[in-house]
Order: structure tokens, then C-alpha cells, then sequence
DNA sequence: TTGATATATCAACAAAAGTTGGTGTAATTA
DNA sequence: TAATTACACCAACTTTTGTTGATATATCAA
């Protein structure tokens, strides 16, 4: 019995998301801060609705969010969400045994 | 300029062999420990080709390994290539700024 | 040896995801 | 106001993934 339940489908819109290079690349410009479109664009050298669509599914699963500014939209990590991601990927890690929590990895780090 | 750089086409190969339901409730599976195909055959009523074909998705990505005995297969989670997950995840909630790394988010359970 | 079981793999097909080029709209500048 | 810019969205198309049913191989049991 598993220590903490996944939720699969939630899991599977959040791995999919961030399953495709040019949505990491993104992902990865957006570490340093906020960023409009036409910045991303220029970085990634990606065409704009090609650009548009990955940042449709980044939006949608949650991993950005978005802000309006004349005619620019900015970008910015949700940090809440990548702490979803994170969670996920540590209570797939993680099994219950005799009773408790026992973690497999990530002594590490995590608690 | 990011704290930990991401090897964005080895994430994508991660991320894309966790975006599956079925594959994810391999895994769920197997972290009570490791099982023959046909438990998990069993448990997920999946047909046996289909089955076949994820795992083969999870061991080429490495998120699970097998074992022969006789004329069962065994996989099992590893542990390592969920810590790279793990990290991979962590890197994107991570910036640099300042010359330092800041930690954004995972303050509750990462150092 | 014969038959059954466990599982990998393949080819054909179906479904989902990604790309491209175009259109529409709001904001901005000339 | 007319032209331009930034961007979302759509339809057609291409590519990638996933499913199905069949076949192949190894192991084990009778």
C-alpha cells in the first residue's frame, strides 16, 4: 500500500507537459524570471504559433502563468505546481512498509 | 544563468516514459516492490502486448529494471533514475541569482 | 516429446500530439 | 486613421505514440 496515493491523471498532464524539448527549453529560459513571448520566440527560435501552442500546454497543466501587459504577455514559472511535480516524483519513490513510510532515495535531500 | 544546467533531451526521454496512465500505474505498482508481468498483466487488465510495449518504454528510460527467473520477468523501480527525476525537477524550481543558488520553492523538504 | 505458460517483438492500424501557414484582435506608433 | 506589433487560435497536414492481434522463443510440466 503506497504512502502516498497518485493521482495518475493529474500525474500523466504534468509529465506530459514537460515531456517535449522545446517546452523544457522554455521552462529552463523561465528559471531566470519572467519573460514575454516575443522573447521566448527569439531564444528559442521557434516559430510564433509553434510557440504559442507549447505555451498553451504549459499553461493548461499549470506549470506557467501568464500576465497581460499592453501587448505582451509574460510568462513566469508556478513554482506551487513544479512542488506538485516534485511530490509526485518523490511518492512514486517512496513505499509503505510494515506499517510506515519508508523513503528509498532521496535521503539526501528530502526529509 | 541557471544553477544546475538541464540535459533538456534527457529530460524529455524521463518526462515522456512518466506521461503515460498505464505506465504510471506500473509504477505505482511497483513500489510495494518488484513483480512478475503477469501481476502487473493482472492488476492493470492490460493486454499482454501493451503491457509489454510499456515496460519496454519505462526500462528504456532506464525508470525501471527486470530481471529473468525461470520464465518470468521481474522489473522493479530504480531508485537512482527517480533521483535524477527528482533533481531534474528540482533544477527547474532552481535559479541562479546573485552569484548564489536560490532555492524557490521545495524549502520544506530540500536543502 | 507434447502441450501449456510467460513474455518479447512485429506489422498494421488508430489516436494523439506537434507543425505550418493563415486569420483575427487588441494595443501601439506614425 | 492607417500601419505595425504581439499574440492567440484555427484548419490542414505530418509525425509520433499507443493498440491489437499474430508469431516466435524459452521454460516448464505432463
Amino acid at each position: 500500500m503506497p504512502a502516498v496515493a497518485l493521482d495518475i491523471a493529474r500525474a500523466t498532464v504534468l509529465f506530459h507537459a514537460l515531456s517535449d524539448e522545446t517546452r523544457l527549453a522554455v521552462l529552463d529560459m523561465l528559471r531566470e524570471g519572467e519573460r514575454c513571448v516575443c522573447d521566448l520566440q527569439g531564444a528559442l527560435d521557434a516559430a510564433q504559433s509553434r510557440l504559442s501552442f507549447h505555451l498553451r500546454v504549459l499553461r493548461d497543466a499549470g506549470l506557467v502563468n501568464d500576465r497581460k501587459e499592453g501587448r505582451w504577455s509574460y510568462y513566469r514559472l508556478n513554482h506551487d505546481v513544479l512542488a506538485e511535480v516534485h511530490d509526485v516524483v518523490r511518492a512514486i519513490g517512496t513505499e509503505e512498509s510494515a506499517g510506515r513510510r519508508a523513503l528509498k532515495v532521496f535521503g539526501k535531500c528530502c526529509g
